[in-house]
DNA sequence: ATGCCCTACACAAACGTTTGCCGCAAGTGC
DNA sequence: GCACTTGCGGCAAACGTTTGTGTAGGGCAT
C-alpha cells in the first residue's frame, strides 16, 4: 500500500474527515454499539472509512506511552532448542496474537543468573507480564518476583503456589507405572531429569506412588538425575546401569532422553524391549520414526502454552485466576511390547 | 530494589540533581568522553549516580516515539519446533541482546499468507527491521517488500538478490557427493526438501555437480521432495523406492528427514550400511545418539542467526552489506561406514 | 420562556523522551 | 577595550495517543 511514505497519523485522518483526533481514537477504539456513544452513525461509518482507506495503523508507542500498558508479554524458557518448550511456546504466541499482544522469548538455559538479568531486561521492555518455562522448585525468585508485585504465570513446571499450566504429570508417572506393571515389569529404572523441574520430580513421584499402591518398592538407586535430551539420557542410563545389575523397565521423563538411553542399551547389546522396556515423555513426533517406536507418555504442550498465556491475561484484567492441569495420555509403541 | 511503586523518570532524577532533564538525557546517552560535550565532570558523576542509585530504567516506548527507532526486529521461521530454525534463531537472539535490541519471532508454517500476515503484524508493532527463515525462492513477495524501503535480511535460505546469512549448501552437497563417491557409491538418491527451499535445493545441486564431474549422471527421479521432518523423509523415502529399485546412498537433506528414511529402511529390512548408506545434514545433537549414527554435514546455525541480525544491523545504519555464506563440514559416522 | 437533560462532538492535558536552539559566563586573541 | 569562541546547560517543541472535562445545540417537560 503504502510506499514508504510517512505513516499516517489519528490527526491526518481526524483532518480529512474534519474531527478532533479525540472522535477518531474514541471510533477507533470501541465496538460498534459503544462508538454510538462517541460519535453519530454517518459520522463513525465516514471515520472507518477513511481509517480504512489511508490504512492507519496505532502507533503502540503512543498508546503505550499514555496508557502505561504495553500489550507486550516476556517468555522465560531454559532452551528454544527444546522441542516440547518449543511448542510449548508456540502455544503462547499463537493464543497471544489472536488477543492481540506480541510476545519476547529469551533462553535461560535454566540457569538463576540468566533467569534474574533477563527478567530484569524483559521488565526494561516494560512487558505487561511474565511466563516462566524454567521455573525451579524451591528458588525465592519467583517469590520476590510476586512481591514486587510483578504478574507472571509458569507453564510446563510448577512451583510454590505461584499460577501454572501444566500437565498432570504425577498421573502421567502413574499411567506409565501401570502400564508397565500390567506388561509384567518389576525392576524400574526412572531417568528423573534435573532436580529442579518439577516436571521430572512429579513423573517420577507418580511412579513411585504407583508401584507403592501394587506393593513394589522403588530403590533410591534406580532413580538418577541429568539433563532433558539424548546426552543427558546417555549419561544417566550409564549411571543407572552401573549401580547394580539392569532394571527391566527404564522410565525416561523426557523422550529425548529415552533416545539418549536406548543408544546405551544398544552399546552394550540390551535387548529392547525383551530385556528392558523404555517409556518416554511427551510423545515427540520422532518418538514414532525410531528404530524400535517409543512408548511414551502424550502431553498437551501448546494447549499448556495457550492456558498459560491467557491465564496471565486474566491475572491481568485483574480477575482471580486457579492453576490448569492438563491431562495427559499413554502412547504404548513397541519400545515396551511383550 | 523498588517495590511495585511509580517508574523512575528523567524528570525525577533531574530534580533530584537540580538539572533540566535535557541534560540528563544526553549524559545519559552519550560515552564518557562524549558526555563532556554537554556537562561539567563533576554533573556526569552526580547525574550516573543519581541514576544508578534510583535504578532508573528508560521508557522506551517514550524514546521510540521520540526517535522513531524502536529497537525492535521481527523474526520469521518456518516453525520453531524445527530444531534447524530455533537454533538459528537462538543465534539472532543473543546477538540482538548484545547489541541492545529486542526481538519478535513467529511461525509463517511456510505459508504465503501467513508470511504476508505475519509481517503485517510485525510492522504494526513498528519493527526496525524482518529477518525471514522461510523465504520462498522465485517469490515476489520479498521484493514488494523491499520496494516499500523495508529493511529485512534473510537466514538459512537465500532468495534472489536479497542479503543473507546462510550455510554454502551447494558446497555442503559437493562434500557429500565426495565422500560418498569415495567410499564407493554410485546410485545416490536425494531427499531434496521442499521446492521452494534454497537450502535443499542448493545441496541437491551440489551433489548432482560432484557427480557430474565424476562422471555420473543422476536420475531425475532419484531426486524426491518432501518435508523437512521425520514423517516427510518417511514418505519422500518410500516414493524414492518405488521408482524403481533401491539406490545404494541415500542424501536426506536434513537430519530429522533421514530418520524418517532410516524408518522405512528398516521396516523394509533393508540393511544400513551394508546396502544402502544415509548421509543427513545439519549435524542435529540426535544424529550421534541414533541406533546407527548419521553421517551428516555440520552447519553454523547458530553462527548464522547471529550473522543475519548483524548484517540487518547494518543495513539500517545505512552501511553497504554483502551476504555472508558459512563454511559446511563433513562429519563421518557409522551410516556410511563400509 | 425557563430549566434540564441528551447527543455529539471539541479542547487540552498528559505520558517520558530526544534534540534543535538559545544564553550566559569565562576565557582568548588582538 | 573589543569581538569571539568555548564550555555548560536551560527551554521548549515535538513524537502520536488516550481520556477527563467542557460545551454547543436541540428536545422535552414545566
Amino acid at each position: 500500500m503504502d510506499k514508504g511514505s510517512e505513516p499516517v497519523t489519528l490527526r491526518m485522518i481526524a483532518d480529512e474527515v474534519g474531527v478532533n483526533v479525540s472522535t477518531v481514537s474514541r471510533v477507533i477504539n470501541s465496538s460498534d454499539k459503544e462508538a454510538r456513544r462517541w460519535a453519530s452513525s454517518e459520522m463513525i461509518d465516514r471515520i472507518r472509512t477513511v481509517v480504512a482507506a489511508r490504512g492507519y495503523q496505532r502507533n503502540p508507542h503512543a498508546a503505550s506511552l499514555r496508557t502505561r500498558r504495553s500489550g507486550l508479554v516476556g517468555v522465560l524458557v531454559p532452551r528454544l532448542q527444546d522441542f516440547v518448550l518449543a511448542t510449548v511456546y508456540e502455544g503462547i504466541e499463537e493464543a497471544a496474537t489472536e488477543q492481540g499482544i506480541s510476545t519476547f522469548v529469551t533462553n535461560s538455559l535454566d540457569r538463576p543468573e540468566n533467569q534474574a538479568s533477563r527478567t530484569e531486561l524483559m521488565l526494561s521492555r516494560r512487558v505487561d507480564g511474565l511466563i516462566f518455562g524454567d521455573a525451579h522448585a524451591g528458588d525465592p525468585f519467583l517469590d520476590t518476583l510476586a512481591k514486587r508485585g510483578i504478574k507472571f504465570t509458569l507453564v510446563s513446571r510448577r512451583s510454590g503456589d505461584h499460577i501454572s499450566a501444566t500437565c498432570d504429570d504425577i498421573l502421567g508417572g502413574r499411567l506409565v507405572a501401570e502400564h508397565l506393571l500390567a506388561t509384567g515389569r518389576r525392576d524400574i529404572g526412572i531417568l528423573s531429569g534435573r532436580q529442579y523441574a518439577s516436571t521430572g520430580n512429579d513423573r517420577t513421584a507418580g511412579v513411585v506412588q504407583a508401584c507403592l499402591e501394587a506393593g513394589i518398592r522403588i530403590r533410591p538407586e534406580r532413580i538418577v538425575h541429568g539433563g532433558f535430551d539424548a546426552p543427558g539420557g546417555r549419561q544417566a542410563t550409564e549411571r543407572l546401569l552401573e549401580q547394580g545389575g539392569c532394571p527391566d523397565a527404564i522410565f525416561a521423563t523426557n523422550d529425548f532422553a529415552a533416545i539418549g538411553a536406548m543408544g546405551v542399551l544398544r552399546d552394550r547389546g540390551i535387548g529392547v524391549p525383551d530385556d528392558v522396556a523404555i517409556v518416554g515423555y511427551n510423545d515427540t513426533p520422532l518418538a514414532a520414526e525410531l528404530s524400535i517406536p517409543l512408548t511414551t507418555i502424550h502431553s498437551p504442550m501448546h494447549e499448556m502454552g495457550r492456558a498459560g498465556l491467557n491465564l496471565l491475561l486474566a491475572m491481568l484484567r485483574g480477575e482471580a485466576v486457579q492453576s490448569v492441569r492438563l491431562a495427559p495420555e499413554l502412547v504404548v509403541r513397541a519400545s515396551t511390547a511383550g
